[in-house]
DNA sequence: TATTTTTTCAAACAAGCGTTTTAATATATG
DNA sequence: CATATATTAAAACGCTTGTTTGAAAAAATA
């Protein structure tokens, strides 16, 4: 019994950690309005009054999940932009970087978060859905700096296209992108069982190749005229 | 007195068409599940048991409700891509044709709702994002017809083009659409004022190129590989 | 080991929810 | 006008919500 651990695996945390991913999971899946203290409790294993005294309340707790879950995608996403302007030395990135950079680390955490895959699309998705305006004020934190640094990005590699052709533009792409994470569970039933919502490489894929494509023929053909 | 109106505008319906109404824009608003009997009932100015007294339950008026505002939209749907048939004889429509019928008719509400013009387009878009499973059903009663109607009509247009990249395409597309529906009153805020919720018309426009673009370009090149 | 701090738990709180009830009122019909 | 029907109105019904409480249990500290 010497060799027994000495910290045996310490839950010290572990309370707050599973009301976290808790309130991700239904958050995703029911909304704001949706989530419940008492299912969150029940999700979490933990007790009804747990939510309250970790986070203080509610609004807290939704807060705290949604700045964990999407703090670090922002971050990668401006890593990939990064990377990207080096890899090019002077020159600029082309628009497939710009919006790979945008949207492909989605699908890196929809791959990593391993079970209920598609949780995150929806997370995601519904940040800018939902109507609560705290999360509408928090969205706009996380959300306006980076939409500044992406239209800066996409007027270098565009000299020629007007700034709000660039704005439109780039609002049409942020919408498809967060239209197709918000639809990404209904893919088999609206195909017909044709194309399956496991395959979300295929899918990032072909969204990054989606939106890329009609910004460059939007803004090609405005800037032609 | 003779020349009174004989029939002083009799409000006979009017509660029901006021309870209509004020459900459609709160739910516009705050979701199935931020609407409240209550908030309708004020919204209405009408009594709390009103609602009930005319529909029987908030599911009921709910389901009423989205039945009133999208069946007429995708009557102009079909009603449109008829038109567009008929005026090519036998030439299938061209994607932009398509499209056009597919999106078109939701501008030409919105512009149709005078007063509080892009509720109805945040209403549309919620239908497709709202988790209420009797929604989804509904939706799904109402849409999935017409979205075998579109991947048909596609697949005339572009009969080299394999089955699962048109499901894939419209899929993306009907996303697109349904996303820019949901985030077009952030226009403003997105672009930092330079582009303007008020221009529904232009946006609705842009929207059909960009889908468009975007689904032709993606086509072509898998059938091109 | 004794004591202090942190965390859990069951119970209760007021407030808001959809719905029902019952009576009063307006409207239409004979 | 009288009577039957349709609509409105206020109050209450259980039920669920987020939050608080106070004591018990666990963990950390000394």
């Amino acid at each position: 019994m010497i060799s027994s651990p000495p910290k045996p695996a310490k839950p010290k945390f572990a309370t707050r950690r599973r009301l976290i991913d808790a309130t991700a999971r239904l958050f995703a899946e029911h909304g704001y309005n949706g989530l419940t203290m008492r299912s969150v409790a029940q999700e979490a294993d933990a007790n009804l009054a747990a939510a309250n005294y970790h986070f203080g309340s509610k609004d807290a707790l939704v807060l705290e999940m949604l700045s964990e879950r999407i703090q670090p995608i922002n971050k990668r996403r401006i890593a990939l932009l990064e990377e990207a302007k080096q890899r090019n030395g002077k020159l600029a990135p082309s628009a497939h970087e710009i919006f790979h950079s945008l949207i492909f680390p989605i699908g890196e955490e929809i791959a990593r978060s391993s079970k209920s895959r598609w949780s995150l699309a929806q997370l995601v998705a519904r940040t800018f859905t939902e109507p609560v305006c705290f999360i509408e004020r928090m969205h706009q934190k996380f959300f306006s700096q980076i939409a500044k640094l992406y239209h800066q990005e996409l007027s270098l590699a565009f000299p020629n296209a007007p700034t709000k052709e660039i704005h439109w533009h780039l609002h049409l792409a942020v919408s498809s992108m967060l239209g197709a994470l918000a639809q990404h569970r209904r893919l088999r039933d609206f195909t017909e069982g044709v194309c399956s919502e496991e395959e979300v490489g295929e899918m990032i894929n072909r969204l990054i190749r989606f939106v890329t494509n009609g910004f460059i023929m939007g803004i090609n053909s405005s800037s032609a005229e």
